[in-house]
DNA sequence: CCCTGATTCGC
DNA sequence: GCGAATCAGG
């Protein structure tokens, strides 16, 4: 995709509005949070009313890791001749009282049904209905100890075998646990 | 771990 | 100009 001036006045609206990069990107789609971040900042719009972080870093030096590039070679950064040119930084300390942050959107809580690009590391991925149908999803729930929720876990991985020394463990685990 | 924006630099 | 990789932080 290309910024056509049609999806830079949507980035400039949702941005204005609040919205967080990865928000944006989703909503413009085929982009990246990265993108529409880069984007931002080219057209100088960055710095929007910062609510309670001032960020305040040092200007990073060059990037010390090698790159691998796309052919395979791997090329080092330059050594970066440490020319720290420190500004004497004065910082704004403007606080207007009329300028209130927007409220960030809610994002999706776990437990319902997840689609593709709502699925998280930590949702049940135990899929829901036929991929190739448009309400496909995922089941969502909290996935504990693996890619599956409890209940899914328990029909992913079926017991090799059936297990006929549960009373005595039980037996066991009353005697030891009261 | 989830997220946020900021920055650098090869393309 | 673009954006992935990375950084720094909540």
């Amino acid at each position: 995709m290309s910024w056509t001036e049609e999806r830079v006045s949507v980035l400039k609206k949702l941005w204005a509005e609040g919205h967080s990069a990865s928000q944006i990107a989703k909503q413009l789609g085929g982009v990246t949070r990265n993108a529409v971040i880069g984007k931002v900042h080219r057209l100088g719009l960055s710095g929007r009313a910062t609510p309670s972080r001032p960020v305040k870093r040092p200007p990073r030096l060059a990037r010390p890791k090698p790159r691998v590039m796309p052919d395979g070679s791997v090329k080092q950064a330059a050594p970066a001749p440490t020319t720290e040119t420190m500004e004497p930084r004065t910082a704004p300390e403007r606080a207007p009282a009329d300028i209130m942050a927007p409220l960030p959107p809610l994002q999706q809580a776990d437990g319902e049904p997840a689609s593709i690009l709502t699925l998280r590391d930590s949702m049940c991925k135990w899929p829901i209905g036929d991929p190739a149908d448009p309400k496909f999803a995922f089941c969502g729930r909290k996935a504990d100890c693996g890619p599956y929720c409890a209940e899914h876990a328990k029909v992913a991985f079926q017991p090799a075998r059936k297990r006929d020394t549960r009373k005595g463990e039980y037996d066991y685990v009353r005697r030891i646990a009261g």
